[in-house]
RNA sequence: GCCCGAGUGGCGGAAUGGCAGACGCGACGGACUCAAAAUCCGUUGUCCGCAAGGGCGUGUGGGUUCGACUCCCACCUCGGGCACCA
């Protein structure tokens, strides 16, 4: 008697109600198999079921199963797919939506050494819990194609596509990778010249050595974060700020290591290009564009003590101008060019450069410094002597890791000339304009400019014997005659550059896919037959990792797979008897999984082949001819823009060459969801903190009593502010919880996490539930007495308005104008105590694909016994959207003064008339003539005074 | 620092060259109730005004246009990425 709920209706769509109708519903989707998507062959072949529907591959970026579950911020994409999906199923098509996981990855080896549980139980418990929240919120995935990049059976087919990739070459003439034993081919009939030896002359590791600069995956030494200390090589991630190690705060050094490589760059052209085939979002073409950053200019070969230095310059019109030369610290010729004097200097330079974040030296404004080597290079086109210097504003990885400078023309040259006192010399006169903005005569010497000059000018102090650009040219007349001047000269070659460097694959890791390389006697890598697939990871007793002393920067890093030395040395025949061989003891990035983890949904149990090409070609070929075929519809956050995004791209590209798949981009409509934010925690190292753990006293901020300070950003496992998701299925329900997030703005905007909004949607759907169910006898309130007219309009408006807005995923404004359908709807049933059967049925129909449980169970209530998942979505009845008035808005100035209710076809001269004619207008006009009065026909007017 | 976005009521947002603030949250008022909750109805950008009505208003400053939240330029703030987090 005393319970407060005792009064709220026995039958009233509550939290509870909701949770039993989701449950049931769910069921009834796993009983039936309600989303499993027919294959066109194989054994998921339905081909009656296929028949003549389109097809559609709907795909979500996958998650990496964190330890803490789902978060809040995760299912916005998820469920957005899952309403798009819903809503094209509605509307005739085959839709196959599947989810996965990206299992292989850090977190789940730093938890193993923290705790001794193995990663794949660790990873395999964090996915049973994603997929348990995840089954609750009512996503329509076809199960029977989930996949995880470490089940053993994905994995053997990541390290398949290694090998294809291992196996194949570039051939820039037919632009395209071929496998690589037709180079050998070529080679053997000297078709191809073997670097100046006959192919036969070669011995064996001469050979290997050849090909493996063809190959599109070879060895290279490269950078690594090394910490003694912990005895393990480390992600930027886990570096402090001030070159520490995250966990133990130990130092970081870096180091070179061999390390698998895979040549990305013989791809940035086609990758450039492609993009303009792809429907993206442009800012991600434009990021992408960036990240390949194509610039065209010349190589030239500046002649030295130590032999040529080559650079690349964009401004090869420029050479007259260039007064010394930079040498970023890692280049292979600083030593050799350093004298004796300057050695110690340069030593030391070299050092404490190593010691410097990439991304800081990369920052323009922080000041330049340099050391000088000591020696002189020669000016190509002046001859004179010019200093080299060393400055860490010149990256190894771009160009050549040279430049010459030019201050001149180039800010960055031109502020490490005046903090050098090096000499500046012009080589094109700037416009008076410029020199009047910048302040200075034009008569001043180009030491006293203020910047350097970057643009068209004339051209001064460029010519020598046999090249002469002084005078007005334009800068690519210039440019194109001294490259012709180079070559002829043999000093350089107009020349292509791109930013895209080759992708570092290499990990020194355990929990990762190993390669399936073993090494041979001679060091020389040997691709394992795929017979050998997988190569699985070996057990090892103890994750953790020998520490050394925290300042031994001398002692070689040990990966951990080398720790399992039974498997890391094994005898195999490969074709020449049984040999020892040691195998590759690095394992692949997390990327590698996520590469095309895509194709492995078509067809998911496949054993002969990563995918059967029928099957890929049913579901991603091209649609018309010059298409890239791909995915349908991709959704996924901005974060991976570039990395994910191009390096499967990348890797379809391969497959694409080599016979394996016939569309040539693996992604051919993207969509990038916003974040879904909420403040994160940083401690005094500049190292997240868990946001659940922090204190707050008063405006303070505090985690185990140590300061942090408070930051907003994007819900994540970075950030460690994630919320998850069960509380509010347990307070609301899945598909209030749906709603929300469809709800809360554009889904392409980021938005902040605000439970107490939730309730709102709650409020919509026990309305909905309301006007179609009576909420004290559970009896169904739908009649058929037929439905008044301006009901049936706002129906068909909705009808049109939402179906429109689901095809642009435009969920947002579809949850309002169903709201404001429902409103009106409520109005009709406190006016006639029940719901229009046309309306009932159209509205559940429109709501289905937002919130399916509700629907399923609303449409079973109004007597249907299929599930509502394959119903058409309701058809428009275009005579319901004729309007016989419209309404004009009239301007005074561009201020809205009136408004006229005028008929459907109605002309300019009646709208002027009226509008001139209006009480407000002639107030304003105050008996004068007005200026000009423009119409813009049935939809405004605008009276200029 | 470089590249890419975003800034609109107390809050989430709507409107993408033509009626600024749809829809939701919150707040306020009313009905029902002994009372509260729930539900239903109404009000709610801001300033001036008793009101009628009027002024102002989409991060800041400029510009284009009959007309700008929307297009252009500059700046400020916030977010995403920067190659070993994925």
């Amino acid at each position: 008697m005393s319970d407060p709920r005792s009064k709220i209706p026995r039958f009233r769509y509550t939290a509870s109600m909701a949770n039993s109708i989701e449950t049931q519903w769910q069921e009834y989707w796993d009983e039936h198999g309600t989303f499993e998507a027919p294959n066109t062959a194989g054994p998921l072949a339905d081909p009656a079921k296929v028949a003549e529907r389109k097809k559609l591959f709907v795909l979500d970026m996958f998650p990496y199963p964190s330890g803490a579950g789902l978060h809040v911020g995760h299912p916005l994409g998820y469920i957005a797919t899952d309403v798009f999906a819903r809503y094209k199923r509605m509307t005739g098509y085959n839709v196959l939506h599947a989810f996965g996981y990206d299992s292989f990855g850090l977190p789940a080896e730093q938890h193993a050494i923290a705790t001794g549980v193995h990663p794949r139980v660790n990873t395999e418990s964090n996915c049973n819990i994603m997929r348990r929240q995840l089954r609750r919120l009512g996503l329509g995935h076809d199960a029977r194609r989930s996949v995880s990049t470490t089940d053993e059976e994905y994995y053997r087919w990541t390290q398949w596509i290694f090998l294809q990739i291992f196996n194949s070459w570039y051939d820039e003439s037919q632009d395209r990778a071929r496998p690589i034993s037709e180079l050998v081919a070529e080679f053997e009939t000297g078709a191809r010249d073997a670097g100046g030896k006959a192919w036969n002359e070669l011995n064996k590791i001469e050979r290997q050595e050849l090909l493996g600069t063809f190959r599109l995956a070879y060895l290279a030494e490269a950078p690594v974060n090394w910490c003694p200390g912990l005895g393990t090589t480390l992600a930027n991630e886990e570096v402090t700020n001030d070159g520490r190690s995250d966990i133990g705060n130990y130092p970081v050094f870096k180091r070179t290591m061999r390390q698998w490589t895979l040549r990305i760059t013989t791809y940035a052209e086609r990758l450039l290009h492609d993009l303009d085939r792809l429907e993206w979002p442009e800012p991600i073409k434009i990021m992408q564009r960036n990240w390949i950053g194509r610039s065209e200019g010349a190589r030239v070969r500046f002649a030295s003590n130590a032999g040529p230095i080559e650079v690349f310059t964009t401004r090869p019109d420029t050479l007259f101008g260039a007064t010394f030369m930079v040498l970023s610290p890692e280049h292979p010729l600083v030593a050799a060019l350093t004298s004796a004097d300057q050695k110690r200097a340069v030593d030391e330079y070299c050092v404490s450069a190593a010691s410097i974040k990439d991304i800081d030296r990369q920052d323009d404004s922080r000041p330049k410094t340099g050391v000088f080597s000591g020696t002189h290079a020669t000016n190509p086109v002046t001859g004179s002597q010019i200093p080299i210097w060393i400055a860490d504003y010149v990256l190894m990885g771009y160009g050549t890791g040279a430049i010459m400078a030019v201050p001149s023309g180039d800010q960055r040259d031109f502020d490490f000339a005046r903090k050098y006192d090096l000499p500046i010399i012009a080589t094109q006169l700037p416009s008076t304009e410029w020199f009047e903005s910048h302040g200075v005569a034009e008569s001043a010497n180009c030491d006293s400019w203020p910047s350097a000059f970057i643009g068209e000018g004339t051209y001064i102090n460029s010519d020598n014997e046999s090249l002469m650009l002084n005078g007005d040219r334009t800068m690519a007349e210039a440019i194109l005659v001294t490259n012709l001047w180079l070559e002829e000269h043999d000093l350089g070659q107009a020349a292509i550059t791109y930013k895209l460097r080759d992708w570092l694959f290499s990990r020194q890791r355990y929990w990762g896919e190993p390669f399936p390389i073993v090494y041979d006697d001679d060091n020389q890598p040997v691709a394992l037959p795929a017979s050998a697939l997988p190569v699985t990871l070996p057990e090892l007793a103890d994750f953790k990792p020998q520490a050394l002393e925290p300042n031994d920067n001398v002692s070689a890093p040990i990966p951990p797979l080398a720790r399992a030395s039974e498997w890391a040395n094994v005898s195999l025949d490969l074709g020449d008897g049984i040999r020892s061989y040691r195998r590759e003891v690095n394992v692949m990035p997390q990327w590698a999984g996520s590469c095309w983890y895509e194709l492995r949904y078509l067809d998911p149990t496949n054993t002969e082949r990563f995918v059967d090409p029928e099957v890929e070609r049913y579901w991603m070929g091209p649609q018309t001819p010059g298409d890239t075929g791909g995915v349908d519809l991709y959704v996924g956050g901005v974060e991976h823009a570039v990395l994910h995004l191009l390096y499967s791209r990348f890797w379809h590209k391969v497959l694409f060459d080599l016979g394996h798949v016939s569309s040539e981009e693996p992604f051919h409509r993207l969509f990038n969801q916003g974040y879904v934010m909420a403040y994160a925690f940083r401690d005094a190292r500049g190292q997240t903190v868990p946001a659940i753990d922090v204190i707050q006293v008063g405006e303070k901020f505090s985690y185990n009593d140590e300061p942090v300070t408070r930051e907003y950003g994007r819900m994540g496992k970075s950030l460690k502010n994630g919320i998850a998701p069960d509380e509010m299925y347990d307070e609301f329900g899945a598909d209030t919880f749906r709603l929300y997030e469809m709800s809360t703005g554009p889904l392409e905007a980021s938005r902040p996490w605000n439970t107490r909004d939730v309730v709102g949607m709650q409020r919509f759907l026990q309305r909905v539930w309301r006007n179609l169910v009576d909420e004290n006898s559970n009896e169904l309130h739908v009649s058929d007495t037929g439905t008044p007219v301006e009901l049936r309009r706002e129906l068909h408006r909705t009808i049109q308005g939402v179906g429109a807005d689901m095809e642009h995923l435009r969920f947002n404004t579809a949850i309002a104008k169903l709201i404001e359908l429902n409103n009106a709807l409520t109005q009709h049933v406190n006016a006639h105590g029940s719901t229009p059967r046309e309306v009932a049925i159209s509205l559940v129909q429109m709501l289905s694909p937002l919130c399916p449980h509700m629907a399923e169970e609303l449409w079973s209530r109004l007597g249907h016994i299929e599930s509502i998942t394959y119903q058409p979505f309701p058809h428009i009845d275009q005579a319901m959207l004729v309007r016989d008035t419209i309404e004009i808005p009239v301007q005074v100035n561009g201020k809205v003064r009136a408004r006229l209710t005028v008929s459907l076809n109605v002309t300019d001269d009646e709208l002027r008339n009226l509008a001139l004619a209006e009480p407000k207008v002639l107030q304003a006009l105050a008996g004068s003539k007005p200026k000009n009065v423009v119409i813009v026909p049935k939809r405004l007017v605008n009276v200029v005074l």
